[in-house]
DNA sequence: TGTTGTTAATTGATCAATCAGTCAAGAATA
DNA sequence: TATTCTTGACTGATTGATCAATTAACAACA
């Protein structure tokens, strides 16, 4: 029962199909036509409104990318203080969305599809400088010259914690994760003078 | 003309050849075939010795976890001290073999493997174990109890250094790498008491 | 030494399965 | 009717895996 302006309900549609196909496997190694089942349509659809395969993909890094700066703006808005600029940004990182066994999962496969794919690649660097000068931006008023470094710590921790929880199979401990880098901002702070 | 006693040589041959693949590819989506062809061998030949794929990559992610393991015991066998241990441990993780454009887009692409091989993420979770054990015997001389929560930072580190490396697409900067996460363990060991 | 049988090593040819992408035609709406 | 939306059917290409057949090394023996 075709209707008028489908376009972007199936869009999104395919990008979350595409996102949980990613997630339930485990891999970007799934084909177009178990995205197009899971989100309720034929292959040909999703060629159709996505060209391919490989924009499909980049659609749901891009989706995924939004997704997070919102989470970081929202988080940062009501922020008093470059101290607490840098809690709500690694807050808005592990936050219930982001820090999620699908999300990271993706997150992973997008890394590694980023080797071979110079439009993935550039996506990711949006993703990494983004929360770099954010971090530094913030960091600056506290430790001056060393804010440069202290973020490229942070952002190596971040994406650390990702990564090893991908692996461990179980549940997200978003509390713990925060904790973790909180206390290396911490002793990075305690450290300046 | 075929020899005696070829399975060893043909065995590396083939490890060596499918990490070269994937390093090239920057994906384990290597056909068995370019795998045999960069080895000098036919398909066939590389399915005779490793019964198939998954075979084969399992035993590449093998070489490398051996090779690591090698180059730490071989790194903490002179320190004198915990901490030269640690210092020792942390600097085998970025040697030149380990910590290398090849070496590097290998572990990203056996990571992701793991979240969907149960095999692979046996083998991976030997190495997060054994780099956790290895840091914490050295640790809680210095730290007692916080031992473990350092060590798993300074896992999520490492992992995550590894991790943006593979994306950054420069070459690897060992002295940095290791400077980042001494200074971590400076200012943990600092903050105990 | 020459002959013969056995084992190891290796491959070309081929199969069955899968998949991304195409296209023309059908169905619903305006 | 014209436009938008949707798909079934199809294809060209690729891939992991299999297998019968070939070649060479070796061993036992005459």
């Amino acid at each position: 029962m075709p209707k008028i302006g489908m376009e972007k309900i199936r869009r999104e549609a395919l990008i979350g199909a595409a996102l949980q196909a990613i997630h339930a496997k485990g891999s970007l190694d799934v084909t177009v036509g178990q995205i197009a089942t899971r989100a309720g349509v034929s292959t040909a659809l999703a060629h159709h409104y996505f060209g391919g395969k490989e924009d499909l993909i980049l659609a749901a890094m891009r989706f995924h990318l939004t997704q997070l700066g919102l989470a970081v703006r929202s988080a940062t808005a009501t922020a008093q203080s470059p101290r607490a600029r840098i809690s709500a940004i690694i807050s808005a990182n592990f936050d219930e969305n982001q820090f999620s066994a699908e999300t990271i999962s993706c997150w992973l496969n997008f890394y590694v599809k980023a080797q071979g794919s110079a439009p993935a690649a550039r996506l990711l660097r949006i993703y990494v400088q983004r929360l770099r000068s954010n971090l530094i931006a913030s960091l600056r008023p506290l430790v001056g010259a060393r804010a440069a470094n202290i973020a490229a710590a942070i952002g190596a921790m971040i994406d650390g914690v990702y990564l090893r929880q991908g692996l461990s199979g179980q549940a997200p401990d978003r509390v713990a994760a925060v904790r973790m880098v909180e206390n290396f901002v911490e002793m990075s702070l305690r450290g300046a003078q």
